[in-house]
RNA sequence: CGAGGCGUAGCGCAGUUUGGUAGCGCGCUUGGUUCGGGACCAAGAGGUCGUGGGUUCAAAUCCCGUCGCCUCGACCA
């Protein structure tokens, strides 16, 4: 036990000092490393790997509903930027601009790109003409940039990496619809795949996108009750449409402008489910996008017939479909059991000459630490059967604790002791921005997201009717 | 961008007050014994002290600049 503790100490506490426990995880798990550039990470391929399955489900799900993949270029003529008013108002703090190239300086600057709705729109522009073209739906993977004033792994970096799917429609019906529809998609890969429940709903004006008519948002609950912005989706409108001219004939031979939305999410997801899941020990990866769902330990390896064993239940285990680790390195078995643990693998197994007399396997499982024998001839089964209970099992103590956190409040001071106590308020607001931002002064918390339905009677500001109640909270 | 803290071996740190041979722990390499919760013995390797300038016979140490990281605020996926 003393020796655990010593372990433990090489991470900060989590109760005590989230932020410092946030980074010595993913730096000591080899997640993330730091860049030489300010504010830039590089993603380790343990890291790379959570990425890697996330691009995978979300990708499916996304050519599931007629999206299909696209490139296009990083660099952006300022020109595009100034275009729609309340997009460069709204990014030009933080764009980075090229200026100089070929050893000469550029007749009109570069814009890195920090999201694509100008470049997109340019583009959908000359290839929009007719109804018949409509709906389009496009996605790119790809960096953006965003020169911010500071910078965590995942959570906030210059350069991260993301998707940005961008639609046009006919109709603004079917726009908004679509906006609805990918939030949802979102808060469905949410839950099955990262395990973690997730608030969505519309963003107030202050808080939408700049250029966007509405914003959703989908907003999930960290370890200390702060919350994650983890996704959003935006429906413009005509506002991109007409500033780069996206027009098509509609069946009845009329002129219009098309109807745009977009919608994204980033690695900051990967942020996100270590913020959600993590305990004292280190990671704790959900089971559908953890980089190693299995790590076998051999105890003993030497002995008799151990290595052999454990190499065989490896190769059962891959050929059942599972991503499956043996540990066959030189380090001491408590060394392996708590690196693994920090890791955040789902499931470890380990199999010593006793178990393997007994046709036993000891398994170690990483949500709830603890440790059962189970039979080795059933292998397959028992990991299936395991890594299953553990998502549900994730999915579930996150959405208690969240749900355990929302409190209501109808005073200012009702919402700051909500907030200082890690919880997220709902409260009724007038819809006025001098409101909102005396709750972002007075508490330091910010409307996260609207209810779909207005339940409370009257403004947590200024007492008058309530127009929207809203989850507040202090964000990331 | 404001306030504070920190940059010395791969990692964590001491050394800086009071200038004088570059240190410790872990890790790493080699050999051996171990192996059911971070094993042990022995022998080794490894450092432009973030960086540029200045002061000095002499700078990790003092002075000026600069870059980076962390924390807290203001801004954001």
């Amino acid at each position: 036990m003393a020796k655990d503790n010593q372990f433990v100490s090489q991470i900060a506490d989590i109760e005590t000092d989230f932020p410092q426990w946030y980074t010595d995880v993913v730096v000591k798990t080899k997640l993330v490393d730091y860049g030489p550039v300010k504010g830039t990470m590089v993603i380790r391929p343990y890291g790379y790997a959570i990425w890697e399955n996330i691009q995978k489900e979300l990708d499916s799900r996304f050519k599931a509903m007629g999206v299909e993949n696209a490139y296009f270029p990083l660099l952006i003529p300022m020109s595009f930027m100034t275009k729609e008013a309340e997009h460069v108002e709204g990014f030009a703090p933080e764009v980075a601009v090229v200026t100089h190239a070929g050893g000469a300086k550029l007749e009109e600057p570069l814009v890195v790109r920090p999201t694509s709705e100008t470049i997109i729109g340019y583009m959908m522009g000359k290839w929009v003409e007719s109804w018949r073209d409509l709906p389009l739906r496009q996605n790119q993977w790809c960096n953006v940039m965003r020169w911010e004033k500071t910078t965590r792994p995942f959570l906030r970096t210059s350069e991260f990496l993301w998707q940005e799917g961008h639609s046009v429609f006919a109709t603004g019906e079917e726009a908004e619809t679509e906006t609805l529809n990918m939030l949802r998609l979102y808060e469905e890969f949410a839950k099955n795949v990262l395990c973690m429940p997730v608030l969505t709903g519309r963003k107030t004006e202050k808080e939408k996108f700049a250029g966007a008519v509405a914003t959703y948002g989908m907003e999930a609950m960290m370890h200390d009750g702060k919350s994650l912005q983890s996704g959003t989706t935006h429906y413009m409108g005509q506002n991109f449409a007409k500033a780069f001219g996206v027009q098509f004939t509609g069946k009845d031979g009329v002129l219009e402008h098309g109807y745009t939305m977009s919608y994204g999410v980033s690695t900051r997801l990967i942020g996100a489910l270590i913020m959600t899941h993590g305990d004292q020990r280190g990671l704790v990866l959900p089971p559908p996008v953890a980089p190693v769902q299995v790590v076998i330990v051999p105890i003993a390896a030497k002995k008799e017939g151990v290595t052999e064993a454990c190499a065989a239940l490896c190769g059962r285990l891959q050929k059942a479909g599972f991503r499956v680790k043996l540990d066959d390195s030189e380090n001491s078995p408590g060394w392996k059991f708590n690196e693994w643990e920090m890791k955040g693998v789902p499931i470890r197994i380990e199999l010593g000459p006793r178990d393997i007399e007994n046709g036993k396997m000891t398994v170690f499982r990483r949500d709830t630490c603890e440790k059962n024998e189970l039979d080795l001839a059933a292998a397959e089964r028992e990991t299936g059967a395991s890594l299953a209970e553990i998502s549900e099992n994730l999915y579930r103590k996150a959405e208690k604790r969240m749900h355990e956190r929302i409190v209501d409040a109808d005073t200012l001071d009702g919402l700051l002791k909500g907030v200082d106590g890690g919880n997220f308020v709902r409260a009724g607001w007038c819809g006025c921005r001098a409101c909102e931002d005396k709750v972002k002064e007075f508490a330091q918390a910010t409307a996260r997201v609207m209810d779909k339905e207005n339940s409370a009677q009257k403004c947590v500001v200024c007492g008058k009717p309530s127009v929207h109640t809203v989850l507040f909270a202090r964000a990331y």
